[in-house]
DNA sequence: AGCTTCGCCTGCTTGC
DNA sequence: TGCAAGCAGGCGAAGC
């Protein structure tokens, strides 16, 4: 499930391989993947693409002419880059509904499994406004941070999740941050606003632990060039239900909150 | 308006 | 062994 982490790898990745290339044509394989309100696919080409950036979860390419493809990777949404010699294990990867063909020879391809994933082009100027989403974890301030849990009812797992309060953060390691900063998942928001600091460096320090280890892979996560992340070894909570909590040693527990599957520790977290 | 639930979608896992 | 049901979850829409 890619997340910030996962994220930040892919534009870092694609960024080397992909900045300053011409677009010789894009394809579309599955009028459905592109969002309501996207600029047709044929636009792109001649653009040259001018920078590669995150936006919450998003792949952003930046391109002159001002246009962006904003690429939502949902669950299972994968980014290949092949160079101009080719790759032909990685060309046999299924589920290809989208690809950017540049001119130097190398092909940008879109694979999403479970079409949770998405693709928008657009002339926007400013692709977070445009999209909705909140600050980034890393560019929200403790004060904002406060502000946002404080009187909220919601659980803070809820409001973490919610891309449009504060953006980059998923199932992973929302249980990942909350237990770093020993917070129950269930406390309602407006409770956990007290220890708000404390969540948010938790968060951050996880976000960064992982961006350092090139994502988690639990299945379907993939690098711009195929290769997997190494964050899951690094997990202390999630998919560990019924292991030994590393701090205490009591059983993970797993349990539903905000709708998700969530793991925490039953001593070392606290509502 | 804030918050929760639902449904989309497919592949892997579980259970009979 | 084989098949059906269950489960995974980002995100937008619908419902409370």
């Amino acid at each position: 499930m890619p997340e910030l982490p996962e994220v930040e790898t892919v534009v870092r990745g694609l960024a080397r391989c992909v900045r300053d290339l011409t677009i010789e044509e894009a394809v579309v394989m599955r009028r459905d993947i592109l969002r309501p309100g996207s600029l047709d696919q044929t636009v792109l080409a001649g653009a040259r693409v001018a920078g590669v950036e995150r936006a919450g979860k998003n792949v952003v390419l930046r391109l002159t002419p001002r246009m962006a493809v904003v690429v939502n990777l949902g669950m299972t949404g994968k980014l290949l880059f092949h160079g101009p010699g080719g790759c032909s294990s990685v060309h046999r990867e299924p589920h290809l509904h989208a690809a950017i063909r540049f001119s130097s020879g190398g092909v940008l391809c879109y694979h999403d499994a479970r079409r949770f994933g998405s693709i928008l082009i657009t002339r926007s100027r400013d692709i977070p406004a445009h999209l909705r989403i909140g600050q980034d974890p890393f560019r929200m301030g403790a004060r904002d941070f406060h502000e946002l849990l404080k009187g909220r009812r919601a659980t803070i797992k809820a409001v973490l999740l919610n891309q449009k309060h504060i953006s980059g953060l998923g199932n992973i390691y929302v249980d990942e941050a909350l237990f770093r900063a020993g917070v129950h998942p269930a406390t309602p928001s407006w409770d956990a606003a007290k220890r708000a600091r404390l969540i948010l460096t938790a968060a951050r320090t996880v976000l960064k632990r992982a961006i350092r280890r090139g994502g988690t892979t639990v299945r379907d996560y993939r690098t711009h060039d195929g290769s997997i992340g190494s964050f899951q070894h690094e997990l202390a909570v999630y998919g560990r239900t019924g292991r030994p909590c590393i701090r205490c040693g009591t059983p993970i527990q797993k349990t539903i909150v905000a709708g998700r599957g969530t793991h925490f520790c039953p001593v070392c977290q606290r509502v």
